[in-house]
DNA sequence: TTGTCCATGTAAAAAGTTACATGATTCG
DNA sequence: CGAATCATGTAACTTTTTACATGGACAA
């Protein structure tokens, strides 16, 4: 009936007042505050960070991370000053600010429901495809992947016997970090065994079968 | 030297051959044809199955989903029939060609290494900036949640009991669904019990500082 | 008659990845 | 002298999310 549709409309183009779309940060943001919450660091620090997952249940490549930063300057959450440095910009150093540790520990007491992405087990679900041989390779790998990944976090996980006292304490950034990597080393074995688990099957199958 | 340059080049523009950048799929082309593998379904089956993460290991909107099958099917991986349906539109049905399942086949079995992201677990990092209270009911909430999400699964799971016989060789869809559906189990009950590990440390540290 | 389920699409924005670009220093 | 590390940025593209749009059937 209506004629005049197909036309859609913008938010911020024309009458919006602007203030109530504003505020933008999202999880990267709040990543970042999080690192900086604990010691002031360069951009390429925070990319040198979250460029493995290895410690940080985040990745980000720099090229996300730079522009995030500016964004939250913006906002006033984060600050930087320009120190000495070797690369062909100004090399930045960005802290904290109280506004931006007030939005991240609102941020952390937010409402979360997490979705959860598997590929490894997205394909899982295929693996009826593959041959016996195939499959159980596919699996192989994976559990090895598990294992080395176990070995970095055990690696980072001895830095910790140093700071016993700390680590002890739920109100010190070393806890928490100890924690997250509890749960790393945790879901890691857990995967391991999964695999096991997974590769006995194919054999018991492959067995019954001759 | 050259002050050309600010021009980039982009592919698909001019002389490429199309033929070498074609075959774009994708991790959610593959999730579907992992789900049409097993049966046929309409865009709308596609989109509630994949809406919730139980029992599926990837997320999508019907919003991602219809524009990738119109893809899958230019690629040939998928053919649709139009049949009676109930919306204002054709209802259409979606079927895996032997090309999608090769292709399928192909995928599950390629390298992979798995980026894992959990939100949860970057905001516990900067747990140390609430109360205790707080904290604890951070950690108490997502507890739950991880129950609930369990009690689906052990739900799910009931199902499989009546197809003892396939769910024992690996070479059948069944199977594949209950191993992901265990591994799922697994990783809640994990995060439950490290919930628990979180509870108990946060109280203890409550009580130490009486 | 109001709301949910069926059923399929498009538009716009946000988030993430890959590639381009620059240039000094330091190590082997 | 070439490669890696430091150091920061932009461009282009892909993927994902959120919102707009339509409309019949059927149940409370």
């Amino acid at each position: 009936m209506n004629s005049s549709s197909q036309r859609t409309f913008r938010r911020g183009d024309s009458s919006a007042p602007r203030s109530a779309r504003s505020s933008r940060v999202g999880t990267l943001g709040y990543a970042i505050l999080g690192l900086l919450a604990t010691k002031h660091r360069t951009g390429y620090d925070l990319a040198q960070q979250m460029k493995t997952p290895i410690g940080y249940m985040w990745t980000a490549q720099h090229s996300q991370i730079y522009p995030q930063l500016a964004r939250l300057e913006a906002e006033s959450l984060v600050r930087s000053s320009v120190i000495a440095g070797r690369g062909p910009r100004d090399t930045k150093l960005y802290t904290i600010t109280p506004a931006g540790r007030d939005a991240l520990r609102t941020w952390v007491d937010s409402p979360l429901i997490e979705v959860t992405r598997s590929e490894f087990m997205l394909r899982v679900r295929s693996l009826w495809l593959l041959s016996p041989d195939r499959a159980r390779a596919f699996i192989a790998e994976q559990r090895e992947r598990c294992q080395q990944r176990l070995d970095s976090y055990l690696d980072e996980g001895t830095s910790f016997s140093a700071q016993t006292l700390e680590v002890a304490d739920p109100t010190t950034a070393a806890f928490a970090a100890f924690a997250t990597l509890q749960y790393g080393i945790m879901r890691v074995r857990d995967t391991i065994a999964w695999c096991d688990w997974m590769l006995d099957q194919l054999d018991d199958a492959q067995l019954g079968q001759r």
